[in-house]
DNA sequence: TTGTACGCGTTATCAC
DNA sequence: GTGATAACGCGTACAA
C-alpha cells in the first residue's frame, strides 16, 4: 500500500532554504545549468539530492502552460474489443498473505496467464500503432500518456487538459466531440473519414490494399464466389468493402450489398451467418475479412463447419497483426505499417513532421499497405 | 505541425463569465455534479461545452497535491536493447510532399516496417509487462504515463514529478538513485535484488524456473554437459545462473565458473565463444540461456557453426516471449507471468493490491513461472 | 550571477 | 446553492 505516512513533497524553498540560495537558483540548477556558477549548480543538486526533491510537474506545467506529454487515447469501445479476454481476467488475489513468512510466492494458476498471452489478444492493431508512437516519442525524449474513457464531454475533456498533443483511435461520432479541443492542442485521428475538422489524421490506404488481394485471388487463385466478412462500423471497414465491391463489379460478378456480419463485441452473428450459408450450399470458394480478427474467427467457424481452409474455402485478413502469423494455416492479408503510422502520429503532435502546405491545414498521411501471400490462400 | 495559432486554452475565468456563474460553479460542475442545482450546472457544462474548455491537469495536479497518473519508466540502456532494431529506424521523411495535390501516399518502403515488426523485436519481456500495467491503469481508470531516460538524478526525478507512483525497470545502481524518491511517492521495481530500501518489488521466482529445467534436461534428456549463457549484470541473470550452477551440483557435474558471454548490447562476445567451443570440441550437448533473447541469438549461432538444433545441441530459453513460439525448432523455455506482474505493480502503486503486514514495510511480490516444453530441447 | 515578486488555473475553505 | 479568496510549486521578468 502506498499509505505509509509519506512526507510532504519538498520543493524548491526546501532546496533553496538548504543550500542556502534563492528558489530561481533551485530552478536554474534543473533548467538551466548554465547559467549558474558551478559551485551554487554542485550545492543546489547537492542538496536536493539530500532531500529527495522532484520538481512538480504539475506546477511547471502550469507555469509554462504545457505539460511536455504526449497522449494516446482509446475510447473504451476499442479497449474491450482489443484486449476483451484480457478484460476478464480475475484480479489478482492481494498480493501479500498475512500469515506467510517472508515474501509470497504467487502461484501460476492465479495469474491467468494463458488467457493474457494468447497472442490472439496481443499484440494488435492498437498495440503496434502505440509501440510506434511510444518510439517516437523516447526518441524525441518526451514521455507519453496512455488514456481511455468514454466519448462523453467531460471524459475528452478531462484527457486532453492533460498533454500537449492528443492521438486518438476514434469511435464513431467521437471526432464531433474532439473538434471542440483542436483549437488549444493538435489531435491526430487514426483510420478516421477525411473531413475538414481541424484534425489531423493517419490512415492507410484501404482501396490499394484491398485491390491487391482481390486481384490475387482473381487472378492467381481463379475464384469466382466471394463473400466479406466484417462489420461497416469504421471508416476502414467502409473503404475495404467498397473496393471489396468494386472489384467484383470490374471482374463481372455479382456482389451482396451486405456484408457477412463480424460483431466481435456483443452478440456474434458471424458464425451464425456462416452457419446460414452452408446449409443452404452457397459457402463461397473465398471469404474476404475486414480484418485479421474477424479472418482468424471465421477460419475456426469454417473449418467447425468441416470445410477446410484453403482447400474448400480461401480466408484472407487486413491488418498484418502478429497472430495470423502462427495460425494454422497462416493467414494471407494486407499488411499496415502499423508502427509507423504511430510514429507519424507522434511526429505530427511534436511539430516535427514537416512542412504543412497551407497554414491552416491538417495532415493527411495516407500510408500504402502491403499484400502478405500466406498459406490461407492456397499459395505456399 | 502544431504551428497553427492555437488560441490561448480557455479556464475557469472564460468559462464562469460565459454562463454567468462564479469559478468555483465551474470547478464543481465538473468535480461534485452533485452539490449544484441542476439548472446552474447545465448552464456551465453548456458554455464549458461552448467554448471547448479543458480543465488543465496541471493547475489541478497542483492543487490537489497528486496527478493521477501512474508512471512506468524504463531506464535507456533497457530500450536500447529492447528496442534496438526499431531505434535504427530511419526517420520517416516528411509527412507532407509540397508538390502533390491531395494527401501524399507514403510508399511502403519508407516505413521500415520489416525492420519494427520483427517478432524478435516486439514484444519482448518490457513490452509484455507494460501491457499489463496499462491494462490494470485502464481498469482502475487511471491514465498510464510512460517515461525514459538515463538514471541521472535529475532525469529520475523529472520523473518522479509527474506521476503519483512510479514502476520501474532497474538498471545497475538505479536504486540508488530512487531511494530518495520512495518517501514521497510510491515506487517499484521489477526484478530487482531484494533489499530493505523502502521500494516494492514484483519479480519472479527464478530459482524455481531454472529448477524445472535443468531436472528436465538432467532426468527426462540425460544430458550431462551444459553451458550457460547469458550476462550477470541483473538480479534476474544471477539467481538463474546460481541455481544453474546449483542443480549441476546436485546432479554431481562439474560447472564452469563463469557462462558464456552474451552481450546484447555493444560488441558480441557470445558468438565468438561460441565459436571457440566448436573449435576446441567442447561444445556442450546443452546450452542454458539466461533469457530467450540470448537463446534465439545462441541458435542462430549454433546452427551456423553447423550443428543441428535440438539433434547436435539442445538451446532452452527463459521469459517466454512470443519470438520463442516462432523459432525453428521452438523454443523450450520458461515463461513468466509477464502481464499479470505488470498487474500487480499497477494495483501496488494504486494502493489496491491489499494489506501490508506491518508498517513501513514493502510488497515483495514473487511470482511462481511455469516450465514451457517445445521442440529445441528435443521433445514434441 | 543571484534574488524578488508575480502569474499560471485549479481546488478547497470559508462566508453568505 | 453560490461566490470570494487563499493556497498549491514553479518559471521568469526584472531588479539588484
Amino acid at each position: 500500500m502506498s499509505e505509509r505516512p509519506r512526507t510532504r513533497r519538498t520543493t524548491v524553498y526546501d532546496v533553496a532554504q538548504e543550500a542556502g540560495v534563492s528558489i530561481a537558483s533551485v530552478s536554474f540548477a534543473f533548467r538551466r545549468p548554465e547559467q549558474l556558477s558551478e559551485a551554487t549548480r554542485e550545492r543546489v543538486l547537492e542538496a536536493a539530492r539530500r532531500l529527495g526533491y522532484a520538481p512538480s510537474a504539475s506546477a511547471r506545467g502550469l507555469a509554462r502552460g504545457r505539460t511536455g506529454i504526449l497522449g494516446l487515447h482509446a475510447f473504451d469501445l476499442m479497449l474491450e474489443r482489443a484486449h476483451e479476454p484480457a478484460a476478464r481476467a480475475r484480479a489478482l488475489r492481494d498480493l501479500h498473505s498475512p500469515d506467510l513468512e517472508g515474501p509470497r510466492i504467487i502461484p501460476w494458476a492465479e495469474t491467468d496467464d494463458e488467457l493474457l498471452a494468447d497472442p490472439r489478444a496481443f499484440p494488435l492493431y492498437v498495440d503496434e500503432v502505440q509501440r510506434g508512437f511510444a518510439l517516437e516519442c523516447w526518441v524525441m525524449g518526451r514521455p507519453v500518456m496512455l488514456s481511455s474513457g468514454s466519448d462523453s464531454d467531460v471524459s475528452v475533456a478531462d484527457t486532453a487538459g492533460r498533454v500537449d498533443g492528443l492521438a486518438i483511435f476514434p469511435s464513431e461520432g467521437s471526432a464531433a466531440v474532439l473538434s471542440r479541443f483542436s483549437s488549444s492542442i493538435p489531435i491526430v485521428l487514426f483510420s478516421a473519414a477525411p473531413a475538414a475538422d481541424g484534425h489531423h489524421r493517419v490512415r492507410v490506404d484501404n482501396t490499394q490494399g484491398m485491390r491487391e488481394v482481390m486481384t490475387h485471388l482473381l487472378t492467381v487463385h481463379g475464384v469466382r464466389s466471394f463473400a466479406f466478412v466484417g462489420r461497416l462500423d469504421s471508416w476502414d471497414g467502409e473503404e475495404r468493402f467498397a473496393q471489396y465491391r468494386e472489384s467484383l463489379l470490374q471482374a463481372g460478378i455479382a456482389s451482396e450489398d451486405e456484408p457477412v456480419d463480424a460483431t466481435v463485441r456483443g452478440p456474434d452473428r458471424m458464425a451464425e451467418q456462416l452457419h446460414a450459408l452452408a446449409e443452404a450450399g452457397r459457402m463461397p470458394r473465398a471469404l474476404v475479412c475486414s480484418t485479421d480478427q474477424n479472418a482468424l474467427a471465421a477460419m475456426d467457424v469454417v473449418r467447425e463447419l468441416g470445410f477446410r481452409v484453403p482447400d474448400d474455402v480461401i480466408v484472407t485478413g487486413f491488418d498484418g497483426i502478429l497472430a495470423g502469423r502462427l495460425s494454422t494455416p497462416a493467414l494471407t492479408t494486407v499488411r499496415q505499417p502499423m508502427e509507423a503510422m504511430g510514429r507519424a502520429a507522434a511526429r505530427i503532435l511534436a511539430g516535427t513532421a514537416g512542412p504543412l502546405p497551407e497554414d491552416g491545414s491538417s495532415f493527411d498521411a495516407v500510408f500504402a499497405p502491403t499484400l502478405v501471400v500466406r498459406a490461407s490462400c492456397g499459395c505456399g
